[in-house]
RNA sequence: GGUGAUGUAGCUCAGUUGGUCAGAGCGGCGGACUCAUAACCCGCAGGUCGGUGGUUCAAAUCCACCCAUCACCA
């Protein structure tokens, strides 16, 4: 295996200095390269490099100086990127060495028997890929007006700073070389860190999505996030402490609270009614003024900056409401006209503020427009109030984020650290995980059709000691007079799953690619109902 | 080792071109209110703006060096 300059270690050549990288000596500062240090030592294994001849390829990045300088100008790159970059350039640029030899993973070179593309010369092609894959399934999007150079469409890559490099000069000139398109500009964002530290499986911190929308609602997160975010590369903190003050304090504090401390008022004295004008259009006019001011901040990824706008209107309609005192107004026979006209102002003041806010919290957001019952919210309809109209009883939209919460998500993600030895970049799973699927010999006491489903027949298991149901998606495939009685195997501890026929709680084991070509696993004679496959 | 970035109140962060820039939110303390998911409103914050020098009439803001943290080094 090739060992990169850090992955060797051994004595400085000049100070005899012990415990030295292949690069450069800590204590007298000399620089050399590994096959100068006396007693070299892989970091990896400890034992002794040995030198081999190997025949490469490169990509002749060299020539593409010109071109990568004139596209970092278009595409407006962040200063930290440029001046990053500028060290490259300075420097020189150096061929780029893209193969390594087997044995590696990804693609083999053709024409080559054991000679593979550098992971990141392949890996960025994967955009590519993807996309095309998405164009086959999609009508109507045609590959190529998005990545020919003639384009005009805008092509974003919004990646971690660990990856820079690999955007910013080898896959634009890739992209150049090949007869595509560069694109538009990259975004880099720096690292999250949780509670301050780097994510650890030990700690519970290495958190999936999954686990966390098992718990958490997303948009809490989302504008955690955006409150945090700006366009540079800065590391930002998941701090959990944080996390659930600000969400309660900003999201159902003060923002849902604006809805919620009026809608009250307008469903139980006007029945719905929104009055026909505003008590204050001059407040509400600073809410519209914001528009340009937030958009171009969400423009240019200053989420943070937007956010701050946004909640510091919140507090205007907050202290808006508290000065009015509707519910001081409302025991006075005189004033009672006024609370409509006060909390018609609160509710529009809530609506822009949400409209402006759908970007990051799209759900919440959209149980706002139905409060409203409007069927669209385009940003220009933060700009002209809602009026004489009926608006839907309220419900809350959010509720607080108990400090419990987070812990159960915490520990649902503890696991031991994986062992530190090789990164396991491959599929394999162990015998312990495989273990965890409960595989049983089930009997097909039933198989019926399911009204309204055109590809689901719903079975009935027999496993030995219980009965289940599960819907199976396989009608165009099998007759299901054929299958009652047969064996099959069944998924027995798989987590039931409601769908719109009833609940699954389970599922029965087949190959193939679907529609008519599926192929249910059978069972020799002699095994019983229930019986565990292993 | 080289390069880039970061280091501002207990916490999370704002601070454009040097001169009301020493701030906001949260937490904490005190008060007011009771419409609202104990939410909201008002008041209170003694942090040498990582450290040391330097430039300047004036620096968190410019320069040098140092320390700490993160990333990259094809």
């Amino acid at each position: 295996m090739f060992l990169p300059d850090r992955f060797v270690k051994g004595t400085c050549p000049r100070s005899k200095t012990e415990d030295q990288y292949g690069d450069a000596c800590e204590n007298c500062g000399a620089t050399y390269t590994p096959n100068e240090l006396i007693d070299p030592l892989s970091v990896l294994s400890g034992s002794t490099p040995i030198w081999r001849e190997s025949e490469h390829y490169f990509f002749k990045l060299s020539e593409f100086d010109n071109r990568l300088r004139a596209w970092i100008k278009t595409a407006e790159l962040h200063q930290n990127i440029t001046s990053k970059l500028e060290e490259w350039f300075e420097a020189g640029l150096q061929d780029w060495d893209i193969s390594r030899d087997a044995p590696y993973f990804g693609f083999r070179i053709p024409g080559t028997k054991d000679k593979y593309f550098y992971v990141w010369l392949d890996a960025p092609v994967g955009y590519l890929a993807s996309f095309l894959h998405f164009c086959n399934l999609h009508e109507g999007i045609n590959f190529d007006e998005y990545w020919t150079p003639d384009s005009d469409t805008e092509a974003y890559h919004f990646i971690g700073k660990d990856i820079v490099y690999f955007h910013t000069l080898f896959w634009p000139a890739v992209l150049e070389g090949s007869g595509l398109r560069t694109p538009t500009s990259v975004f880099a964002h720096g690292f999250l860190t949780v509670n301050g530290k780097k994510m650890s499986k030990s700690r519970g911190t290495f958190i999936k999505a999954r686990t966390y929308a098992d718990n958490l609602d997303p948009n809490c997160l989302r504008y955690y996030y955006a409150a945090k975010l700006g366009p540079s590369m800065e590391d930002i903190d998941l701090n959990f402490d944080d996390f659930v003050a600000r969400v309660n304090a900003d999201l159902v504090g003060k923002l849902v609270n604006i809805a919620s401390r009026c809608a009250g008022f307008i469903s139980k004295r006007f029945d719905g009614r929104l009055a026909d004008s505003l008590d204050d259009s001059a407040l509400f006019a600073r809410f519209t003024d914001a528009s340009g001011d937030i958009a171009r901040h969400f423009e240019h990824r200053e989420y943070s900056k937007a956010i701050r706008r946004i909640m510091a209107l919140a507090d205007d309609a907050n202290r808006y409401i508290d000065e009015k005192k509707p519910w001081i107004m409302v025991k006075n026979d005189g004033q009672v006209e006024d609370v409509q006209l006060v909390c018609t102002q609160g509710l529009n003041m809530f609506r822009s503020l949400m409209i402006y806010l759908t970007p990051v919290i799209p759900s919440l957001a959209e149980k706002s427009r139905e409060l409203f019952d409007e069927s669209a919210w385009p940003w220009s309809a933060a700009e002209s109030p809602l009026l004489a109209t009926n608006i839907q009883k309220f419900k809350p939209l959010l509720t607080r984020i108990e400090q419990a919460q987070v812990e159960k998500m915490i520990e649902q993600s503890k696991e031991p650290d994986a062992p530190e030895k090789a990164p396991d970049d491959n599929d394999t799973i162990s015998i312990d995980d495989f273990i965890k699927v409960d595989l049983r010999v089930a009997r097909i006491e039933k198989a019926e059709p399911v009204e309204g489903a055109d590809k689901l027949l719903q079975l009935t298991l027999d496993l030995g000691d219980e009965k289940r149901t599960v819907f199976a998606g396989i009608k165009a495939a099998y007759d299901p007079a054929a299958l009652e009685g047969r064996l099959a195997v069944a998924v027995a501890n798989l987590q039931p799953r409601k769908m719109r026929f009833g609940t699954s709680e389970g599922m029965v084991l087949a190959s193939g690619p679907g529609g008519e070509d599926i192929f249910l696993l059978s069972v020799d004679d002699g095994a019983k109902p229930g019986m565990r496959v292993k």
